[in-house]
DNA sequence: GACAATATTTAGACTTGCCTAAAAATTAGT
DNA sequence: ACTAATTTTTAGGCAAGTCTAAATATTGTC
């Protein structure tokens, strides 16, 4: 398994969560800054491989081994994002990028004794489940900020955009997984919403209650 | 840089250290498991980029820029040794393959971080020295079991060769690191030595001894 | 349901890194 | 010092992964 198929195994399981049916070339060339063609070549390898389901101008999917190797990609991710953070002081915006490279190191002991190291954590540090080494991902029960209705009291539980500038702007307004936050109110203009955070008042837009999830307590 | 570029980079420091002279291409296409006329093109285009001196038939040295660039790679190797035997308790004959992979890993702040949080080892699990983020590396006072004569109370500091059998032949003789070893007798016949450890006596092969690194005390 | 717009695939080409086989240079033996 | 053996380089080719441009299929609109 080559670096460039881990990386289309890992993108087509991303796009493929949520939706049922075949993701398109378009898509995932999308996501590989890439071009469709490229991508056509890469399913057709793939799918020769056994690892996705590729019928021409239908899109693609991934088969269980497909999907099983992408799980094994998405929980060695994950959990090299609590060790950068939790072991060598990290922030949050920074564990992405070093991640991408670390996600694909081969070693199942290093990521069955990496995961005891760090106390065998259930969520990356934007929130997301960490498959365990049978693919298992725990369901985490979570909604949009901007889905919640006024008058609410939720919890942070993770970030749909965990770009850097979007985590930078919650570390500004000091939110971050596990902040207690209230929905004072929302306005019926441009849906932004009057928030408070840690005994403070704030307003927020659409776009970034889009991108927040959270719980109702 | 790409990979394959570190990969050479590396095999040719390693063989440069201790001759002065200019490094063969079937030297590094053996240490490569590959063929003399790959090494040919690569060491080409590593003379382009500057990070070896070529001159057709005289063999190939590494300029300041390529010796840099290969001690930051000894570097990180060094160190994910030291973390995978002290952090996740791997053993001193696994450590190595694992390193291979992790030190590409491109992230300086990784790097720094990672030496930091193992409390800046100077030595990784054989004994050899981590370059700090200089460069600079300390000399290690260390001679071959081999060389030393009889009668002498030498302490085990490092392994010329770390391959996993000899590793795993030490850990049976429960020689590690820090041992002391007396050295009680040496056979003309065959150079092969009789030694008190852990207050047993043993007898290696010249070629045992010839691998094992000691300062004398 | 035809046709334009859009999406997708195919064809052909390029780069990297490797190979084999042949040519050229070096070295070693007498 | 001259030939023979060895080493090293060159030439040409191959696979992976990518690209552009052209061809083909699908979708949306009237």
């Amino acid at each position: 398994m080559t670096y460039s198929e881990e990386n289309y195994l890992k993108i087509i399981y991303h796009l493929s969560t949520g939706t049922g049916k075949g993701i398109t070339t378009n898509a995932i060339a999308n996501q590989m800054e890439s071009k469709p063609s490229s991508v056509t070549d890469m399913v057709q390898k793939l799918a020769e491989k056994g690892l996705v389901i590729y019928k021409k101008y239908q899109g693609v999917s991934l088969t269980e081994k497909g999907r099983f190797t992408a799980l094994m990609i998405v929980r060695k991710h994950r959990l090299w994002e609590v060790f950068l953070l939790e072991k060598l002081d990290f922030s949050w915006d920074e564990v992405h990028d070093v991640a991408e490279q670390l996600e694909h190191i081969k070693s199942e002991k290093l990521t069955d004794k990496l995961e005891e190291f760090l106390d065998f954590p259930t969520e990356d540090p934007h929130g997301d489940p960490i498959p365990d080494r049978e693919g298992n991902i725990k369901k985490i029960d979570k909604k949009l900020l901007s889905e919640v209705e006024a008058g609410k009291k939720v919890i942070c539980v993770g970030v749909k955009d965990s770009s850097p500038a979007f985590l930078q702007y919650l570390d500004k307004q000091q939110i971050a997984l596990g902040s207690a936050i209230d929905i004072i109110s929302k306005e019926d203009f441009d849906m932004s919403l009057t928030l408070r955070v840690n005994d403070g008042q704030i307003t927020v837009s659409n776009k970034i209650a889009a991108n927040l999830y959270v719980k109702t307590v």
